[in-house]
RNA sequence: GGUGCGGUAGCCAAGUGGUAAGGCCGAGCUCUGCAAAAGCUCUAUCGGCGGUUCGAUUCCGCCCCGCACCUCCA
């Protein structure tokens, strides 16, 4: 079945499908900048790529995707923080690097095959630039940067519509934002691939033929996606916010540069809210997976609270958010162990590949579909349920299906990459506790009621809660 | 000022030209010595005003409100 999804250049939905013969499907997904935790609203476009990864895995097979996803390593940004603590550049975006891969693998993220830096890369940029200059695409300004003309490319601004945009320019934005580089260009909208060294940056400098510098934020992705991907690409993506002017400043330079379509296909995730508000550090409404985490809330959760809106619809997130994905997770995890029990499987098995090679999607069909139509994760969630209802209603029973059903129920989980292993998982009490339990079942056994509550009441100030069943009792750390 | 996107139950959120998925919360019931858990049931007429239509939440127009982008923030 083909997966249709958003474009964003031509603003309607589109197959997606790997346009070169050797049939790999080229997917490039705009990574993060490395100078600190990544928010959780940057974390909602990464888990939206993920799904999008393992969409495209089951749709043409693990060995037919290649997915690259860059780190900027270098950057106003990056450099001011190794600026401010005194350290070398390296440093700081090593840390973070491994930080965003934590939190990444926290979330259940695949890791792209190829994850290219913007350091590991300036002889490509550079190339790429050599190229620009020599077609007349991009120019030497007297400071020693070099500037993509914009002029020079007919397509400009045909992602972003940029051009409406253009002769707005001097109403309300009164032009300061233009003036802080407007001086060494030759018109406003041009954009820098080289940036000229300027004391600042401190060490962060490379030679290039146009002196000394660093590369411009835009060609860099530019030249990452040539170098692993080649001329043309299947999908581009990113958040919404790197539409303009990030992914219309590529798409020039690229198609400038290599004289062919850059990308077959752009996708854009929307941002998340946090109280009806984008995240600001200014607003105080900002997330980390680490506070989140503190709070007692797991990353499984936040995963499923950040697809719960259509990724192409701000969402709204809230603690209330996080509180109805726990919930939300228990109950499927529920579930989850009746169709094991009825494929007489584990909950772990879920998660072998056999699974995944399973043709038939059974009951689970619509809530393909919902997914196989432009991510609907909503919708998929809404069909999702109804089919967990059902499922709930027969608790475990074993059929002829059952088999099938298990299989079809883990593809679903792959898809949305809801790891329910971490819930399996059972804490073993401490042996205090365990006496204390024990005591109490005595208790319970001689039906001495009064001495079993009072037990009660000792577990649950020692923070345990203790679940009496027909044949034994089950002990489970109370919630924070 | 321009561009784009929204306003659906207490909260979050799908969807459709023919009388509104789902999740959370809440309420009631069942079960249970207690406590949980679990199961069942219940809870909206879709921002406002017009128009098109046999019929609109779903199409069109206007209005009100919100958000985002145009500032190297996913």
């Amino acid at each position: 079945m083909p997966i249709r999804l958003h474009d964003s250049l031509t603003r309607s939905p589109r197959e997606l499908k790997p346009a070169q013969p050797d049939g790999i499907f080229r997917f490039y997904n705009c990574g993060p900048t490395v100078y600190a935790p990544a928010h959780i609203g940057n974390f909602r476009t990464f888990v939206v790529n993920d799904v999008i990864r393992r969409l495209l895995e089951l749709e043409f097979g693990a060995d037919k995707v290649k997915h690259v996803r860059n780190l900027t390593d270098v950057d106003d940004k990056t450099i001011k923080r190794a600026r401010d603590e005194g350290r070398p550049l390296a440093d700081v975006t090593k840390q973070w690097t491994e930080k965003f891969h934590a939190d990444c693998a926290a979330l259940n993220c695949l890791p792209p095959h190829i994850e290219p830096t913007a350091t590991g890369h300036i002889k490509e940029q550079v190339d790429m630039i050599d190229v620009l200059m020599q077609k007349g695409n991009a120019y030497r300004a007297a400071d020693g940067s070099v500037y993509f003309k914009v002029s020079s490319f007919d397509g400009y601004g045909a992602l972003s519509r940029v051009k409406e945009r253009e002769l707005q320019v001097g109403s309300a934005l009164s032009g300061k934002s233009q003036a802080a580089d407007a001086d060494e260009k030759e018109d406003v909208s041009d954009f820098a691939l080289w940036k000229a060294y300027k004391p600042d940056d401190g060490a962060n400098a490379w030679e290039s033929p146009w002196g000394r510098g660093r590369p411009g934020w835009h060609i860099e992705c530019s030249a990452m996606s040539k170098k692993h991907l080649g001329d043309t690409i299947d999908l581009h993506t990113g958040g919404v916010n790197l539409l303009f002017p990030h992914h219309e400043n590529e798409l020039a330079q690229s198609q400038c540069c290599n004289g062919t379509t850059f990308a077959h296909h752009w996708y854009h995730s929307e941002h998340l809210l946090v109280d009806g508000k984008k995240m600001s550090k200014s607003l105080g409404n900002l997330y980390t997976l680490d506070e989140l985490v503190a709070k007692g809330f797991s990353p499984m959760a936040l995963r499923y609270a950040l697809l719960m809106g259509h990724p192409r619809k701000q969402l709204n997130f809230s603690l209330d958010s996080m509180h109805a994905a726990e919930s939300a997770l228990k109950s499927i995890y529920r579930t989850a162990s009746y169709f094991c029990k009825a494929a007489g499987k584990s909950i772990g098995d879920l998660y072998s590949t056999e699974c995944l090679s399973s043709p038939s999607w059974l009951t689970f069909e619509k809530t393909r579909d919902s997914l196989w139509d432009d991510i609907n994760t909503p919708e998929a969630f809404g069909r999702f349920f109804l089919t967990l209802a059902i499922a709930d209603s027969n608790r475990g029973e074993t059929t002829n299906h059952s088999l099938d059903e298990f299989n079809a129920f883990s593809k679903v989980l792959y898809v949305l990459g809801i790891d329910l292993r971490p819930q399996d998982l059972k804490l073993e009490a401490p042996a205090a506790i365990t006496a204390l339990a024990e005591k109490r079942w005595a208790a319970k056994q001689s039906k001495d009621w009064a001495g079993a509550d009072a037990l009660r009441k000792e577990l649950t100030a020692a923070g345990w809660n203790m679940k009496d069943g027909k044949d034994g009792y089950t002990l489970e750390p109370l919630k924070k």
